[in-house]
DNA sequence: GTGTGATTTTTGTTGCAACATAATCTTGCA
DNA sequence: TGCAAGATTATGTTGCAACAAAAATCACAC
């Protein structure tokens, strides 16, 4: 599990709401693809879906809406968007910034166990790959990303950053194959540890924008190959 | 008014709810530091204060806390936060990154009328300053920076920013004086507008970053002067 | 005075009904 | 067949009461 640090300070409400229980459970049917862009969400359907009231489920839709991963597409109409090359492109160059900032600061604070720890995360995707268990790939690629985040202690940072990931999971973790394509980021993965090992923040930096730009190219071919040959019906 | 893009694509919601009015109410407070660090709000105060039902005001404030601009300091106990020097470097980092970013993409798209508009108001600011009006120094200060932010036409990031001013001016916008200091930033922006004018995006983006860390040395001062003067009760 | 435990008050969350309005369906006409 | 207007359904928002839990207050012993 990704940290769920929703919260930039310290979260102290101890008891979690029924409401950041809906919002998780959709956040991990929008990671996993299971609503596509396009797709309507109701409050009352999404209630009776959970068994929950309509109030927790309108505070989990206003919360998503909020982080971008929802949309309005009319005035009592929230949909799962769709992210069209230009808010991709937006997303991305945001994704540099902070992720290549988060990658640099990482660099002065790791450990020898930190980087154990990404080493092994690291044959889980590379097992993942090889058995095509591409969903996996995709979950553990993400782990490694955050532990790397996570090392700079910038929690506002962290924050913001998740909420890129999720904005383009949304709309994108369907496309697992192409995304997770043969030993996708393996390189740029190898080249941010040893950095890491050196305390070459630069170089961590490079690996990271480097990785985020690959993957970039490849979400890119795959929206315009899926734009190209269906009409987006909005 | 600055933009108030609260959402990131369109909102096609036309017709605001009675939470968002709540909401832009608080956050006017908090801007011009009408609640202090350590200040408790709660649900039913804020509902009767402003004569709407708990609905809307909860809603309110979980999205200021969703925001960062309000922290949870216990399970049932909302304040704004203390911004401590940690977080206060860690904010102004994410600011080089992103508004550097912004600054340095706004180079490419701005026109002759941009240019004549941020003169304006630069002009206010100035005026501003001379007669001792901080607070309203301030906001076209505010004013100046997202003019060109919006430039660059990138809703999330500039969603992102706006995120970002609103966490630093809850605590710091009580510090008119120090923050606006003898011509606060003139220096800098007559250095972004030259770079916009020649349409060099590398002296946008410097001279913005220099405006956020002579900022950012002001707000480490004040910070340290208050926390020195009093012991903060946390 | 000071700390500790019980008691009272306050507070966030949840469920739910009412309301206004937008989305959707139906019907009629060209 | 296409489309426009009216009727119907569905939906988001709001207000409010109930509940559990936390915070504040108070009492009392030391």
């Amino acid at each position: 599990m990704i940290t769920s640090t929703q919260f930039v300070a310290e979260d102290d409400r101890q008891q979690p709401r029924l409401g950041d229980r809906v919002y998780q459970q959709i956040k991990e049917r929008l990671i996993r693809g299971a609503h596509g862009p396009g797709d309507k969400l109701t409050v009352r359907a999404l209630a009776e879906d959970l068994g929950v009231s309509s109030t927790p489920a309108r505070d989990a839709i206003n919360r998503l809406v909020l982080e971008g991963a929802l949309v309005y597409a009319g005035p009592k109409t929230v949909i799962v968007p769709f992210l069209d090359a230009q808010a991709l492109e937006e997303i991305t160059l945001m994704r540099l910034a902070l992720e290549g900032l988060a990658a640099e600061k990482a660099a002065a604070r790791v450990s020898g166990e930190d980087i154990d720890l990404l080493r092994e995360t690291q044959l889980r995707i590379n097992a993942a790959l090889d058995q095509r268990r591409y969903a996996d790939a995709l979950w553990s690629n993400k782990e490694f990303h955050f532990a790397i985040y996570r090392l700079c202690g910038m929690p506002h940072l962290l924050a913001t950053i998740e909420t890129l990931w999720l904005r383009i999971g949304a709309s994108f973790n369907d496309l697992y194959p192409e995304f997770a394509e043969a030993k996708y980021g393996v390189h740029n993965h190898m080249a941010a540890m040893e950095g890491l090992a050196e305390g070459d923040s630069g170089a961590v930096r490079a690996a990271i924008e480097s990785d985020i730009r690959d993957g970039y190219r490849r979400l890119k071919r795959a929206d315009r190959e899926r734009t190209s040959a269906q009409t987006r019906p909005d």
